[in-house]
DNA sequence: CCAAAAGTGTTCACGCTACACCCATGC
DNA sequence: GCATGGGTGTAGCGTGAACACTTTTGG
């Protein structure tokens, strides 16, 4: 068959980052330097090539603005509203990145007028923006229950306060730290590490690291990363 | 700023169309009726225009083939490998749509040389359409568990055993009669009508239907749906 | 010694599981 | 009256929730 006859379109990928500073959720955001709508805050976005997938344009996008390769990046949808950006149809498909905000080249973000922002303070953004950031906060929960993806957010080397923080800034609400130690601990897939971070108290704490190997190989019947309290 | 410099795509949208006939999950196929791969089995598509949504061109798609309308249907994911079709680079939005098998119009089926196949044993389908399937599979499984969906493959009264049958067929595992049955009613959004179906046992069991309203108002702390189990 | 965070112990309640058991009815 | 699926009762176990308690160490 000749598709000849049907219509084409652009497609663009818009890619929400997170990143997590020990205290707040945030997202990578930048200035957008053209129009329509230039200057309004923006997730980072690119126009797919004929040469390359979603996934490899996404990625592509991602190590332009922040320098990074190897991070975790997941198509979370495709967004179609035929007025969403006014100067043309652009169907757009999200992705969301989680990566280790200490990580990221400073230069580029400055190039890019790029910044970060807290999840519960974020600027107007244009188009339906503010759509795929609400679905990626969705997924993000979701999937943070099930999956041992909240690692991606954290330095290499972590405490348990700090794990617990971070779910407490994706879910907002606190967990019990007895418990939720208990929790992670129960399912042997930190390493600790034979240091101690002093940081945050006297005492200090073990510094943990996720160790993908033996959850990898974790098949033990009934098994699943599950930290679902409510 | 002007997008004539980007390159443009052919957007398709593809349909998994789940259906439950008491027994087994099925699928809804058709005989791809043009090249590339004429004859071979294949879901439900179309191409994207301009004038539409992408939901909306899924939601064409479906009354097309099946009459039906206010149906179930959920975006899965847009599938981009380069040579997936290998006639031209189309880009695939999948969705997956769950109807009443009882409910379809027989005369389009026969006239789209649709069938229904059991999910155990699906024929060979064109391009990636098993990728799209399987990940069809995974998202009904993760979503019924959590989220009264089943229902939409079921007839509006059914009976518990009816509802197990499908939950295990989806599952592909045993639940408990008498465990199931207690979960399902613990969640109080079933109505009982006073009318037993006999067709299965000589005592009969009651028909139920499923009370949208209950399960929209109930907003109960920490309630939610869940025949999580294993 | 004291404050403050790290980490452990203990109790309670609830929900899943397994499985024994009763119920209604057509043959 | 008995076989068959519908439906109920119940005891045991595991896990989350709450919270009291101990540990460590810098000031």
């Amino acid at each position: 068959m000749d598709y000849s006859d049907k219509e084409q379109f652009y497609l663009a990928v818009d890619c929400v980052i997170f990143g997590f500073d020990n205290d707040h959720l945030k997202l990578l955001l930048y200035k957008r330097d053209f129009e329509p709508q230039k200057g309004m805050w923006s997730l980072m976005g690119g126009f797919l090539s004929s040469g390359e997938t979603l996934d490899e344009a996404a990625y592509r996008v991602l190590a332009r603005i922040t320098g990074l390769r190897n991070i975790f990046l997941e198509q979370l949808s495709a967004f179609s509203k035929i007025e969403r950006d006014p100067a043309a149809r652009v169907i757009s498909v999200a992705y969301y990145a989680l990566i280790n905000i200490h990580d990221y080249d400073d230069d580029l973000l400055k190039q890019y007028g790029a910044q970060w922002f807290s999840i519960n303070e974020l600027p107007d953004l244009i188009f339906d923006h503010d759509d795929i950031v609400l679905k990626a906060m969705q997924r993000l929960k979701r999937k943070a229950k099930t999956q041992p993806i909240g690692f991606e957010l954290l330095p290499e080397n972590f405490t348990i306060t700090q794990l617990r923080n971070l779910y407490e800034a994706i879910y907002q609400r606190t967990f019990d730290p007895a418990n939720f130690r208990r929790k992670i601990m129960s399912m042997k897939l930190l390493d600790r590490l034979p240091i101690k971070d002093k940081n945050s108290s006297r005492k200090g704490a073990y510094l943990y690291s996720f160790n993908q190997e033996k959850y990898e190989n974790f098949s033990a019947p009934g098994f699943s990363f599950d930290i679902s309290y409510a």
